[in-house]
RNA sequence: GGAGAGGUGGCCGAGUGGAUGAAGGCGACGGUUUGCUAAACCGUUGUACGGGGUCAAACCUGUACCCCGGGUUCGAAUCCCGGCCUCUCCGCCA
């Protein structure tokens, strides 16, 4: 949610937003029903002056008196009636169209209209060369008996899997990898609920833009969250924090469900876009501070980089353009890691920048150094998620003999094990 | 799933159809006292939106909010209806 009031100062700021984000949203008409909506609350709230010292009058008048004010107070209401209709007429309408609003992106944004406009900030690490035939990680999976795609579409549809053996060690050994190396930065590790209530999903700006992204538990109404940075960002919600508790700095790991919805013929092939993964997330709650923002969103990039080095994956940082960026976001950088069997860098990290943009949909405040109450800023980023990574770790990690080893840091992780192999016939 | 109880301010807890944004207590904050700490005493202590005021604050003022929505009434935290949520006991269960 932006500020009304800025939107009011400046339409043009978040028309340009809207269309440089390629999210529509009708300036314009929300203007209009604003300035309706201001008026009728003005009138309800001299009439509701006028109702109040009346009602007081009728206790102390007796008689002739007394049935006049009674008279007055019945032509009042009559008028209360008119402009709270008129209120409730209009106050869905606004909502409705508030809820669209994007956030202008930060200077600095490189302005596009995909991921394909993105601007490459740096790379990191060597993309090895390998002296013979590589398979892909579908082919490595099968092969080591480690990943079964069949069996997992078999049991759930299409971009379903299995992961089996060594392939589900390795998923885990993963994942706590980078739960222990937040964990040594000072993170608080949280469970939450992954089904989660609609204010929870229109908070995190979920929903509405999005709504198809997300599988719906209609009977429950409640929804699958396609992150943990859904329910850690909420946590707080409807809280008035100290500043002095802030920034507050948490890591979760959990299943994220997604539908892929738009995406049917895309992305078809192997574990790269499907249903359900897990991942470890990083969310930042800190004041409301622009400076203060910044570094933060440096230090879960960095937070996420220190592991894709401990894991020896190649990767590079891109800086998303407006296209690519979201309705909540003022900056993205994302991380993608080199993917041979797609012979590109893969995006398997993202890390956004919200200012307010959440924390005002989710009422999530704290009270400043002066007293004074503030929203708070929202951060957060992948700090590891598979099984997508493993396209990348197993394509360029395997060997001629077939076996894929195990990079050194997750080793703790998978019992000493160096390599896996190929079982034996 | 069955039976019952209940939802009031940061917390506990009172509450009558009008003077209650709401007693009292706790906590927190400010002050006095004190060698320091503690105690004691005094004071302050909700949020949102609007109007006035200010360079900006302070401050003054209006409205709304005692789970949510509707109703009765001149007037509702207080009465009625619907919903949501929480708790307790029993059953089932990872």
């Amino acid at each position: 949610m932006i500020d009304i009031k800025l939107l009011r100062a400046d339409p043009d700021k978040y028309v340009q937003a809207a269309e440089v984000k390629n999210i529509p949203v009708d300036i314009p008409a929300l203007l209009e029903v604003d300035g309706q909506l201001l008026e009728a609350q003005r009138r309800l709230q001299e009439l509701r002056t006028e109702q109040n010292r009346t009602g007081k009058q009728i206790a102390r008048l007796d008689g002739v008196e007394k049935q006049d004010a009674i008279e007055e107070m019945s032509r009042i209401k009559a008028q209360v009636r008119h402009f709270s209709e008129e209120i409730s007429r209009l106050k869905p309408k606004f909502d409705e169209l508030m809820l669209l609003v994007s956030q202008p992106p930060d200077e600095g944004v490189p302005v596009g209209h995909s991921d394909a406009d993105n601007v490459e900030i740096r790379r990191v690490g060597q993309v090895p060369r390998l002296d013979f035939e590589p398979l892909d990680h579908v082919q490595l999976g099968k092969a080591l008996d480690i990943i079964d795609i069949e069996r997992g579409v078999k049991l759930a549809g299409a971009r379903n899997y299995v992961l089996k053996g060594g392939g589900a060690l390795l998923h885990q050994a993963l994942l706590r990898l980078a739960v222990d190396a937040m964990l040594e930065k000072g993170y608080t590790f949280l469970t939450v609920p992954m089904l989660v209530r609609d204010g929870v999903m229109y908070g995190t700006g979920w929903f509405p833009v999005g709504r198809d992204q997300a599988y719906l538990v209609e009977r429950d109404q409640l929804s699958l969250a396609g992150t943990a940075e859904v329910p850690v960002t909420a946590l707080h919600a409807d809280e008035i924090l100290e500043e002095a508790e802030l920034p507050k700095r948490y890591v979760a790991l959990s299943t994220c469900f997604r539908r892929e919805a738009g995406a049917a013929g895309k992305d078809t092939y192997g574990l790269y876009r499907i249903h359900y993964f897990d991942k470890v997330e990083q969310v930042v709650v800190c004041p409301n501070d622009k400076q203060q923002s910044m570094a933060f969103h440096q230090e879960i990039l960095a937070n996420a980089e220190d592991v894709m080095k401990a894991l020896e994956l190649p990767y590079r940082v891109v800086n998303c353009c407006t296209g690519d960026l979201g309705q909540g976001p003022v900056e993205k950088f994302d991380i993608e890691t080199w993917m041979p069997s797609r012979n590109s860098y893969g995006e398997t990290h993202s890390a956004s920048r919200l200012y307010d943009f959440q924390a005002r949909r989710l009422n999530l405040r704290y009270r400043d150094a002066e007293g004074k109450i503030r929203f708070c800023h929202t951060l957060n980023n992948t700090v590891i998620a598979s099984p997508r990574v493993l396209i990348s770790l197993l394509e360029l990690n395997q060997n001629a003999d077939g076996s894929v080893t195990i990079p050194k840091a997750l080793r703790p992780y998978m019992g000493g094990v160096e390599k896996i192999e190929p079982p034996r016939k």
